[in-house]
DNA sequence: GTTGAGCCCGTACCGCGCTACGGAGTTATC
DNA sequence: GATAACTCCGTAGCGCGGTACGGGCTCAAC
């Protein structure tokens, strides 16, 4: 399998390949002749278990961690925990979002029965304030 | 008022705030003696706003958007339409996070009593992929 | 008189995960 | 034999929201 037939079958992008290569995530496969790129069946494989991963949520750098631990079978102590903890992340966000989410419907349902003069003292709470926490990404 | 008492009055840093003015988002101040610049309460109230609305998911350029409505009165429906669409948005977030966090949770008590062979297989759905939607920061 | 704090400015850098670019080589198709 | 499609490589750029750096000024305290 040439990288381009690589990608598409796991739905990523040739770039993002090497991107992973350099990375050191995905292991550098063996050469064809021209110095072409010759994945196997099992790379495939991981690639597709890497996006799983991402999917789930864990980042490149945790992603790496369960490379090596699927590498070298055994620990599902430790995957565990990682499925655990993310799990746990990712419920604390989820509380998170769901105050800021009711305190936005009620913002909405407030502010357009509020005199203008009024209305933008409607905005002094501290909802997911300050900075550090609350604000992660806004993407 | 000087930018660094703004600054820790608002809880942001210097550079925040000189940041933010670059960016056109809050207004130079006019400047004192030796340039030095001068806030009046009305840029400290501003700056909170706009830190509220960041700690209520919004972007920078939303922002942006929700201060120009700020700074001409008027146009309720337009605040509570961003605010209605960003509780939407905040929701879908939410609900895709809940998928992703259950797929977790039954993955992590799997995973342990699964034998090492067939341990990887559990990987193979296909949660929060492909790619773009729901990829979006893992953070 | 020198240390320190605070201000000024422009520019560079961070983390995250890609994505794109430019130039060069090879192979298959017309 | 030229056009397209693929491969190779290294490096640069994007989007987001800041954060840091380095050099220079002024002012007050000691």
């Amino acid at each position: 399998m040439t990288i381009g037939e690589l990608a598409k079958r796991a739905g990523v992008g040739v770039e993002t390949v090497r991107y992973y290569q350099r990375r050191g995530l995905f292991p550098e496969p063996p050469r064809q002749a021209r110095g072409i790129r010759e994945y196997s069946p099992e790379a495939l494989a991981l690639l597709r278990f890497i996006r799983r991963a991402r999917g789930l949520g864990f980042t490149l750098r945790e992603v790496e961690r369960l490379v090596a631990l699927r590498r070298r079978g055994k620990d599902a102590k430790e995957v565990a925990a990682m499925l655990a903890m993310k799990a746990d992340d990712m419920e604390r966000k989820i509380r998170e979002m769901q105050g800021v989410h009711e305190t936005l419907i009620d913002l909405a349902s407030r502010v357009e029965q509020t005199a203008p003069d009024e209305r933008w003292g409607l905005f002094e709470g501290e909802e997911g304030l300050p900075g550090a926490p609350s604000l992660p990404r806004t993407s």
